[in-house]
DNA sequence: GTCTATAGCGAGATAGAC
DNA sequence: GTCTATCTCGCTATAGAC
């Protein structure tokens, strides 16, 4: 049930998803939803939260290296990845925001300021080490997100580059975005 | 009335909008919106096509440098200023296109694909010329939208940077993303 | 645990008075 | 050109049988 919410809510919008196509997607009747989630506002809380959740795990589960540029590697790399694989997830999470109440917005907001922190440090330590050249480390994290994230609305499976090969180049456009010479 | 729509739609999304909240916003009762659009699809479908006509017509009405490196820059500070300037319309063009009908979309997305040629366009032309070093056009003209388009995510007025200290910063960012040495 | 049935509400759109 | 009133529909959520 949790995925096909995921689908619909992706595909058509939250608000224009109604507990009726969430039952018929998930071949039960309406009334039986309600046996796993006490409405659908928390239902859409539960997908966004899990998401993030999953996000930030993953993010400290990866190897830290100590070399800068290493790090904004890896951290480019997962970012593909992790996104790509969970397109629906990552839809949901940007634009459903403003459908939460405040206080469920406020949480998961406070979640995607910290997996911007994490990149945002890298910079800073490749910035420090002189081995970037960033003219604001703030701004280049959210223009480097914005650039990582945008994969998910063109990409497709079976297109002309493999997900591996679009990492590569990538990285090599931050690599360079960020000043890094070698 | 458009205006309100516009604003009502970015806010809430479309779906969550009912004619009604238009209506009050608009000081008017809700049979009279049926003046001014023959119903509430068409009214989304003409503001997004009002948008990126606008979009359209204003990147044509640029000077077009014959050097590559001054077209980027050109096209770089003119998507942040324009987008920034209609952040609801840009929002919706974005978020709300799996809310027209094929036929709708299909038109919208054509407008899209004309945007992203002409920065394409920029990037093989400083290709040809040696004078950018990007490993593949079509994912840089991806990357760059998304990238610039991301601004809109965090800017907000009266904060930390004035708009024209942004556009240097991106400009920059953009500059060494493409390989320009200079 | 899942069903059917329904309460209660608000939606989009239209009709007809003024 | 705008209003009020209303039609018809689909929505969320709940009640109660099995």
């Amino acid at each position: 049930m949790r995925d096909a919410a995921l689908q619909l809510f992706a595909r058509h919008g939250y608000a224009a998803v109604s507990m009726r196509m969430i039952a018929k997607a998930t071949d039960v009747q309406v009334g039986a939803l309600y046996l796993y989630t006490p409405d659908k506002q928390s239902l859409l809380f539960d997908l966004m939260q899990t998401h993030m959740q999953d996000l930030l795990s993953e993010l400290r589960a990866l190897p830290s290296p100590d070399c800068p540029v290493a790090a904004l590697e890896d951290f480019t790399r997962f970012h593909i990845r992790f996104h790509r694989a969970r397109s629906d997830a990552v839809f949901i999470a940007y634009m459903e925001l403003r459908n939460l109440e405040p206080e469920n917005f406020a949480r998961i907001e406070a979640m995607r300021r910290e997996y911007e922190a994490s990149l945002e440090a890298i910079l800073t330590r490749g910035k420090s080490a002189g081995m970037f050249a960033v003219p604001d480390t703030k701004l280049a994290t959210f223009a480097l997100i914005a650039m990582l994230t945008g994969v998910n609305t063109w990409y497709r499976e079976g297109g002309r580059l493999s997900l591996a090969r679009v990492e590569d180049i990538y990285w090599e456009m931050v690599r360079k975005a960020v000043g890094i010479s070698t």
